[in-house]
Parts: C-alpha cells; structure tokens; sequence
DNA sequence: AACAATGTTCAGTC
DNA sequence: GGACTGAACATTGT
C-alpha cells in the first residue's frame, strides 16, 4: 500500500477531515511504533492542540499542531511526523458522517465504512481521539509503520513527484549501483517504492539491473517522465498496486506490452518484474 | 514450516 | 569517509 501516492492521499485526508479538531487522547503506548518516545511522551506534547496543516515529502507525512492555550491559538507546536512503513494506513472518523481512509484511495471521493476492509482494533499503533469523539488512527497490521515527533528530514531527497529533470539527473548519476537501487534510495529522490520503481523502469524501458553510469542521456529522461506519469496515474486510478506492471507482477505474468514472460529476480536486494525483451 | 512481503535502518565490507 | 550490501526489525499471508 504505502508509495507516494498512498501517503499522498492519507495526506489529503488530514487536510480534509481531521485539521482544526481539538485533541483529548492520544494512544502512543505502542513503544515500537512510537520509537524513540517514551509512551505518554507524544501523549503530553499533543493533548489540548490541533493539527494546523498536513504535509508530505515522499513517504514521509507530517502535521503542523497549534497550541493549547485559548489565547494562543496560533502559536505552533510540536511537530507531528507519521510514516506507513510496509502496510500502514490512516484511518478518519468524523461523529454521525463515514468514515475517511487515507490508505489506498486517491479519486476524489472517500470510501465508506462498508467498503472497507473491517479493522481490527488490535492493528491500531496510535490513535488521536478529537473532541468531537471521532479519531484519527494509524492502522497497521504490520507494525513497522512510524510516529514520532519531530521527524527529521534532511536525509530525504526531492519529493519524485516534484522534482525537475536536471536535478533528478544529478541525484541519480555518480553511482555504479543499478538503477533501480538508485530509484528506491529515498536520498536520491523521495517516493519511490519497489512496486513504483518496476513500474518506472518498465515504461521507460530500462533494464534495473543496468547501472547508472551506463545510462544514455535519453535514458535518464525517460526515467524521469516515466517517474512523474507513474504516479499520476497511481493516484488517479487509485494506488500504485493498479499500475499495468504490478498487476502483471502480481499474476506473475506477461509483459503487458508485449506478451513475454516477465523475469523475475532480485535486484538491489528487492524482488524485481521486468521484461526481457523490451528492458534490455 | 519456510519464505516473501508495497519500508527503514544499522552493522559490516569494500 | 563514501558507497554499497545484507540482515534485522514486527507481523501477516501464502
């Protein structure tokens, strides 16, 4: 679930449903999900605030928070930094309306409780209760999703979704590692999923096990077209696991361009769909 | 039962 | 020190 495009639609979801709430419990006593805090650490820096904004780098989401005092309503605090790790998802409610996913949707309309996948209670890492009674969860079976308060950011690149060509070029050369290990080193461009980075190399038909100094000018171009035009389309149709090489990946199947049987291996420690014929 | 899984990070090796 | 690799992390699904 979580590339870019899924954390941009949780970031969307923030912005639309859970900014503005005053807060009156937080659970952080999950102490792994909430590492390096101490439980009841995040607990005392949020009780009595709000989220003020909703922001996201890659992977990496964060949130603004106004202060607690009625007088000072727009001074800020601390930092709210929340990452999905492999399976994570948030999860709004608001009191008498549906609730709001911020996981895997990304069309313009939030999905209702019946369509959703029946959370479990027990999957919930930390929750924010408002004081309208509704919460805002981090829903994580997985558990190696992330909340912490100030998330540093320095070591991110450019958001992919953003980055400009010349820089992107820059960021990805001087490296003898393959390319997709580039693409998925989230301080070269920030974003990038193993499920995404098939998907980019596979429309821009570049072998991921090439390295990058063997890369053509017109390669790196491709890439990055590739890059931003994935995941749009991601996000339009609602998650990078609807891009045509992960679906075909998941069937385990055929180049979706050509017909070929996909190859399949281990490049830059992850599992690896390309197409030998069109990604040579 | 063994292995893989949409992610990050840390220890180790060139 | 930099670049790179592989294991570890916690848990679930196949």
């Amino acid at each position: 679930m979580p590339e870019l495009p899924e954390v941009e639609t949780a970031r969307c979801a923030i912005e639309g449903a859970a900014l503005g709430r005053r807060i009156v419990e937080v659970d952080d006593t999950d102490s792994y999900v909430c590492r390096p805090h101490h439980p009841g650490e995040i607990r005392a820096a949020l009780l009595g605030r709000e989220l003020s904004g909703a922001f996201r780098r890659g992977k990496t989401l964060w949130c603004e928070t106004t202060g607690a005092g009625d007088r000072e309503e727009s001074s800020s605090g601390p930092v709210l930094g929340m990452h999905l790790g492999m399976a994570g998802r948030l999860l709004i409610s608001r009191p008498e309306q549906d609730d709001v996913e911020g996981g895997d949707y990304l069309g313009g309309r939030y999905p209702t409780v019946a369509e959703q996948p029946s959370p479990k209670p027990e999957w919930d890492r930390f929750t924010l209760t408002f004081a309208d009674g509704g919460v805002l969860r981090l829903f994580d079976k997985r558990r190696l999703g992330r909340v912490r308060l100030d998330p540093a950011l320095e070591a991110l690149g450019p958001d992919a979704a953003e980055v400009g060509l010349a820089e992107f070029r820059k960021r990805l050369a001087g490296s003898a590692a393959p390319v997709k290990a580039r693409l998925l080193d989230q301080s070269v461009v920030a974003g990038v999923g193993n499920l995404l980075a098939d998907e980019v190399l596979w429309q821009a038909r570049v072998d991921p096990r090439r390295p990058v100094a063997d890369l053509g000018p017109d390669e790196v171009t491709r890439l990055h077209r590739a890059m931003r035009t994935a995941v749009r389309t991601a996000m339009r149709r609602g998650g990078v696991h609807t891009l045509d090489v992960v679906e075909a990946r998941s069937r385990d199947g055929h180049c979706p361009r050509c017909g070929t049987a996909m190859a399949r291996g281990t490049v830059g420690t992850r599992t690896t769909y390309w197409c030998p014929v069109g990604q040579a």
